[in-house]
DNA sequence: TAGATTGTTAATCGATTAACAATC
DNA sequence: TAGATTGTTAATCGATTAACAATC
């Protein structure tokens, strides 16, 4: 155990054990070892032990780790042991994909309300959600304290969709807009961009 | 200049910079420097010199980097100064989004052939392309010679769909599939998980 | 008990940063 | 020329791995 600030880099890898760990779950199967959920993910069993040990002693000597145990204090740790509110703004065909996914009940989120700024779309219905107006984002999020967004507009409008999204009190955001936002230290971006992980793969081809 | 193997770290912000140096091109700017292009994707200066030099020197003293110089190096780096064929499994709301997009082919890459297992799908349209049985995947993406695939199959079919990509010459896979795929070493992964990027930021709230 | 596997320490390995001579 | 900025070296910082006592 260890109370210092937890690396970045142990965080971005707890949601990938907490994935397999569901995964195993879902099979029944009821203990797994750090050697079979590294060979699972990818990882080696040295760095899943020291990676877990961070926040607390979650395993066995001899046994292993439960995996409901382990499941339970991941969702903990990672704070999805809750349904996080989600803003959409974007309702093009990946706002579109995003409001209709169905995988992000089960795993902590849930969207709550989707925005763009195309006249014709504002008011349409999307699933559940109604378009809102961007105009309105601000008072709206704020009211309904929205703490995450998914961003899905085009690049040109990004930046100047994340200024109001700050304004209004957003946290964190899942970026897919192919560009790099300029930020306040205080909130959390993370970058979905198909082509630059495209890229990433041609440099070995 | 080093001619040893480049770490995949560096070549992981490679398409960074190179998007950055894009709008900056696009908006009519000549040069650039270490300093600026890091502000612009929140690196520093010295790493950007640093990553740059492991290629070559491409820079100038005093001046900078000429910025479709840069361009053209990266894009030869990255082998992105070609268009690169992309078979995409899964016809779903995500493979439509994607089947739809328009920000690859200035990029380096195009969707030739879309794939689903749905009898309902087979033989429907996807803007230009019919989707394909993905009982024939195989010989169609050998007869094809296509090297990359976006996944957008559900998770349960991925780790399958993904072996008989290995097996049709596969080299790249983009899976946005919810999984660890089991691989071998030959044949590149990227995973696009939108929970397990959404996990990462609340860690922080 | 004997075998298995954890949590942790120390050693190794790799990445980032700071600094500056070279030079445009 | 004077100012700016590169490419590179050495120092620092951080992450991963190997090894093993503890113990279930």
């Amino acid at each position: 155990m260890n109370s210092d600030k937890i690396p970045d880099i142990i965080i971005g890898r707890l949601p990938i054990y907490l994935r397999a760990l569901q995964r195993m779950a879902d099979s029944g199967l009821k203990t797994t070892s750090s050697q079979e959920l590294g060979e699972l993910v990818g990882v080696s069993a040295a760095q899943i032990r020291k990676d877990i040990s961070q926040f607390g002693e979650f395993g066995k000597q001899g046994t292993g780790y439960s995996i409901t145990y382990l499941l339970e204090k991941l969702r903990e740790i990672l704070k999805v042991n809750r349904i996080w509110d989600v803003a959409l703004i974007g309702a093009g065909d990946m706002g579109h994909a995003l409001a209709n996914y169905q995988g992000f009940a089960n795993r902590g989120f849930k969207i709550v309300m989707v925005f763009d700024s195309d006249k014709e779309k504002i008011g349409q219905k999307i699933g559940d959600f109604t378009i809102e107006d961007v105009a309105h984002i601000v008072e709206k999020i704020k009211a309904a304290d929205v703490k995450i967004a998914m961003l899905t507009v085009p690049a040109s409008a990004a930046q100047n969709v994340t200024e109001k999204l700050v304004q209004a009190g957003i946290k964190g955001i899942l970026n897919y807009a192919p560009i790099t936002l300029n930020m306040p230290n205080h909130v959390k971006v993370q970058y979905i961009d198909p082509v630059t992980h495209l890229q990433r793969m041609t440099y070995y081809l």
